[in-house]
DNA sequence: ATTTATACCTAAGTTTCTTATGCATAAGTA
DNA sequence: TACTTATGCATAAGAAACTTAGGTATAAAT
């Protein structure tokens, strides 16, 4: 995924808000939308994109609409209505996981 | 370590901080110290720090020193040097991550 | 004709953590 | 006094999230 293992724990959370700012979106889109966003530096490989998507699947945070472009198939997911609700969630965990990093990093954020 | 998996791949960083802020610490003090720069949201479980610690030292970041506080042992950790340069080249990942997470959640902030 | 891009997928192995233990001393409480 | 909580170290089994490596197939580019 990354050079840093910092991602890890983090791909659900960015695959949630691609599809909450996008509508729908088909795996391979998303691999090429979150290397362009962060300029190359963030590269999701498919073996972990791909369990990642039928896992919130199961869980109710996705729903699929496969669609026939040519010959090729694609799968297009788009977020339930819990997973909107979930979406919200881990956006605030995200927050708060950035502010107690920085906290801990640099003590004189706690001080704002 | 916490309700977020986000934390997964942070405890490293977050101990090579730690201890380039307070120059020597031993296992029990960095749970209590994260439990307390956190109020509470971060506590880390001890299954986690103590092998954590064990790969650092055995990587060259951290050496030890053990200590007899009455009957009861203590081991205090301290970077090295290659800890200290080891712990800018987290710092920098740290901030990157940010960064990348931010304009993921907020394409805004890419406009900056 | 061969490579690259697009598009899906799984499976074995690794890393990082959780959960559950274990040992031992010191301090506080019923 | 007996029991619990806090301090302090540690490991080991299992879970979770990934990497790496492979598989299949069509479309476009060289």
């Amino acid at each position: 995924m990354a050079n840093s293992k910092l991602y890890k724990g983090s791909l659900q959370t960015i695959i949630l808000n691609l599809l909450e700012q996008n509508d729908k979106m088909y795996g391979y889109e998303i691999t090429q939308k979150v290397k362009e966003i962060t300029k190359g530096e963030l590269k999701i490989t498919e073996g972990a994109l791909y369990p990642a998507l039928h896992k919130l699947e199961a869980n109710g945070f996705l729903d699929i609409e496969i669609l026939n472009i040519g010959n090729r198939m694609r799968k297009y997911y788009k977020l339930t209505e819990q997973g909107t609700k979930e979406n919200v969630n881990r956006l605030v965990e995200l927050q708060e996981f950035i502010k107690n990093m920085q906290i801990m990093v640099n003590p004189k954020f706690s001080l704002e």
